[in-house]
DNA sequence: CGAAGATTTTTGGCATACCAAATACCAGGA
DNA sequence: TCCTGGTATTTGGTATGCCAAAAATCTTCG
């Protein structure tokens, strides 16, 4: 019952050692703008619309109901990202990334990832490794991924994610986090679509076997191969799905 | 000396084609202060200063000469970047890594550099690859590198962001010197000192070695390693240079 | 003196107003 | 009807002002 202070001189007392948690900070307007403006782009199909897309902050600050300060902020956080680019006197503009900027950023993608494959045979328990193969659980003989491309697809990413994560470097985690998103953004290959998905399961099962035999340059070159085969893929078939 | 139209229909008379170059779009001040900012806080050696490095809005935009929009803004874009962290009614603190992170973001680079090397083997021209050895033209039996670490880290810096350039790749560019600039913020480790630069230079000539063999593999293990050697070497002798 | 409490100051968050460049729109003339 | 100017409008850029939470400072009472 006793109001919580926060003197930290005199321990006439001992304080209650109760988990406060140091009360949420009600996230700023700008953050909340740039949550919301970053899912909305995420969502739309910005390669579907045949014109740019383009935002407009006195729009955007009457549809979210604060002031074009906290917009414009989070418009130049989004731009940090690589986003949006603003057009001084012209307006503010989704990006489209080209194909060819697609596949170098899978790329790196794929760059990250065997290194996140390297640590993990140095330091991730065999529990968590062995429990990688759980994502693809529903698929096999008798179902394949191929038949159900979509949620193959969720459940490939959620692999490639849980496997970077399994790394331990927040560095790696936010690099292909960020990477992927501009890669989903173009989701008319869904990650490697139906004729790649064909080849994926094995793939990633023989990533997790080199994984559990610790076998660190194995593991490293099935994961980086694997991905390079989504940027071959991409650039290969990737011409009538970009403008 | 017709005024130049931007009619782009009616060829009833050529128009002189004069070079006239888009007249610069003379950069906002946001994006001034945010250069400005971000020279300021990468000059600074934030490692070394006992207290944490604190920023003021107001003080920040009395001192550049404009008002605080456009500081908040540049403040929210070097947040974005990750070199400081708004605390709300706190101040504006500037971020100091953690040894650990530092030794993350350098994996990271490894991961980064090695993908490049790979890329180089496939597309760079003979001569850019050869051209990389000019970097270290003034060090040699005579001249060794430990006895001029500082000139030499320079070397080292500007080979690695030429190697990188040379993969053509703008992900890996971006990517590697948004990493380079916060690893260099610690710059006690001056991108290995004195006892890693004796081993550092033989090392550079083997990648380039593998690069010009074509070499893939090799020059990728190789790029690989040279820079995992700075993040254990980081890991295993940077207790004293962190707080 | 010392400490609890009240008050002032500081600091980031947000809203608003105005500016200038670009553009869109419109009326007049050939 | 179709250009040509010119004017109104749109749009991002910037400056200010005010607010509330925190911190710093001062005050007062035991």
């Amino acid at each position: 019952m006793p109001a919580r202070k926060q003197t930290k001189a005199p321990p006439v007392m001992a304080e209650a050692d109760i988990a406060i948690v140091r009360i949420a900070p009600e996230t700023s307007f700008k953050n909340k703008a740039y949550e919301a403006l970053k899912e909305a782009i995420l969502k739309m199909d910005i390669y579907a619309t045949p014109e740019q897309v383009m935002l407009d902050e006195r729009a955007l600050s009457e549809r979210l109901g604060v002031s074009r300060t906290p917009i414009r902020e989070a418009i130049a956080m989004l731009e940090q990202d690589g986003f949006v680019r603003t057009v001084p006197r012209r307006g503010i503009v989704v990006v489209r990334r080209t194909k060819t900027e697609i596949v170098d950023m899978i790329r790196a993608w794929a760059a990250l990832e065997s290194m996140a494959a390297r640590l993990i045979t140095t330091t991730a328990r065999k529990k968590d490794i062995t429990a990688l193969r759980d994502f693809f659980k529903d698929f096999g003989k008798d179902r394949l991924p191929q038949d159900h491309v979509e949620e193959y697809s969720k459940a490939n990413i959620a692999f490639h994610q849980a496997l970077i994560s399994l790394s331990e470097s927040p560095v790696l985690v936010d690099l292909t986090n960020d990477l992927l998103l501009h890669v989903r953004g173009y989701r008319q290959l869904t990650i490697g679509r139906k004729d790649r998905t064909a080849t994926s399961l094995p793939e990633h099962l023989a990533i997790i076997e080199a994984l559990e035999a610790r076998d660190t340059e194995l593991a490293e070159k099935r994961a980086r191969d694997h991905t390079l085969g989504l940027a071959a893929y991409v650039e290969a078939h990737g011409q009538e799905l970009f403008s």
